[in-house]
DNA sequence: ACTCGCCCTTGACTCAAATCAAGGCGCAGC
DNA sequence: GCTGCGCCTTGATTTGAGTCAAGGGCGAGT
């Protein structure tokens, strides 16, 4: 399940795309070391370590374990959810290829969620001591570690808000579907990874209600789900539905 | 109403107490110098400028504007908030003495929220570019700054949960009387300096529910409100109302 | 092929909070 | 002191989403 990254012979290379200099740590790149020069980018290189796979329902960590690392989805999807005080599971967030978990842990030394995978997951992990010894000899990592927890305040005030079931899911598939197509993947089309109960514990719904928000926005139109596929049919009004939760 | 702070007579104090090696700067020492030695709250103390004082309704910084600086609340209660589609406000964030603004304002260089003082307010405020040039120098400073934005994810999706009105209202008032609290102020009673407007718009509810709420809790013989000014009588009790919500 | 279990859907009913409507209170300014 | 305007409270009614209950369908494992 660990695998030092050391080990691999993938040798840096030698042209000059930042996101090929070790074909296995394409994400990671893209997530932490971007604006990096290539001397600090294989600084950086030795720091990840490859883990995985995990199974669907592997936990990666738990709440309250140790924090020491940060890691960046390269495969599958991780949730991350607590329980609360009557058992019942609030998911704080979906993590695709090429985002970053665990950020939230650094404040207390633990993680305060529990994140599982949802499917087959593989991470590349980095050393957050290590990682922040290299940030204050590296500007630009250091300017990037402080984007990548700013930018996660922003994301967890959204589903704060006060919007209705409708709204809400727009914005879920409008934000998965713009996650997608940065990675390169369909905009209009894929597969939901979790099931209407995560989407529900997410959105702050019952799952029946998750169920008939779906029916609803596909007899208006707008999508079109079968199970886990879905098809976004009209994006733009979509966006418009999605529009004062995402504050565009 | 900016007075850069170099002009001020505060020599740096020779004792060995942190706090007051400016006594005007006590509260940014609590917040950011935590845990640095005297040379290094040496170099922090001249990025610090004083801001202020702004009267009630004043804005300290509006969504959009260019990110340059986040600040130290010494004096008062700041108001984060934006504006819906629809113009409803969004209360983000209530923030008293010792507290710090602005973090989210990083990862885009331009500040996502509007921020208004509910009363008198001055702050201390700190060049970011400055701060973090000298984090890569200080890596107290550094991990402190680190801290500080990873706990600002944590207070963002407590909010997020999906809690009743009694709930959230019994949270809110536990979490301004512990702030108090550690800032030497009473625990038990204290002014609310925002409007139940402004609270509605924090904990996601109408106007009108805040109003019920407080009845509901009063004839409880949980708190006591009149106007602005509210005691907390069974602090047992709230807590235990608000532990799901703070996650205890 | 069968069956069990999980995931999902649908319908009926309930309920917490929003909305609508009206009026009270206190304070700033005349 | 009076007046007007925010701010706040209270009551009546509505409503969006939750809860309860029932059943369908796919897929894994035998």
């Amino acid at each position: 399940m660990k695998a030092p990254h050391t080990k691999r012979p993938n040798p840096i290379a030698d042209d000059g795309d930042e996101f090929t200099f070790c074909s296995t740590c394409a994400f990671s790149a893209a997530c932490l070391a971007r604006g990096l020069g290539k001397p600090e980018l294989r600084e950086l290189h030795v720091l990840v370590e490859h883990i995985g796979p995990f199974k669907e329902g592997e936990h990666i960590f738990r709440e309250g374990d140790e924090f020491n690392a940060i890691a960046a989805v390269r495969g599958g999807t991780v949730k991350t959810y607590v329980n609360d005080a009557e058992g019942r599971e609030q998911v704080q967030g979906f993590f695709l290829p090429g985002e970053v978990i665990g950020l939230s842990a650094i404040s207390q030394g633990r993680y305060p969620c529990n994140a599982v995978a949802l499917d087959t997951v593989i991470l590349c992990r980095f050393s957050f001591t290590s990682m922040a010894a290299l940030a204050t000899r590296m500007p630009g990592l250091q300017a990037q570690l402080f984007r990548l927890l700013s930018e996660d305040i922003g994301k967890a005030a959204l589903l704060a808000g006060n919007y209705s079931a409708d709204e809400r899911m727009a914005a879920f598939l409008i934000s998965l579907s713009r996650r997608y197509a940065a990675r390169g993947f369909s905009a209009s089309r894929f597969q939901l990874t979790m099931t209407r109960t995560d989407i529900a514990n997410y959105l702050r719904l019952a799952a029946e209600s998750v169920s008939r928000v779906f029916r609803r926005l596909q007899d208006e139109g707008l999508i079109r789900v079968d199970r886990r596929d879905i098809e976004l049919l009209d994006i733009k009004r979509l966006e418009e539905l999605a529009r004062s939760v995402l504050r565009e």
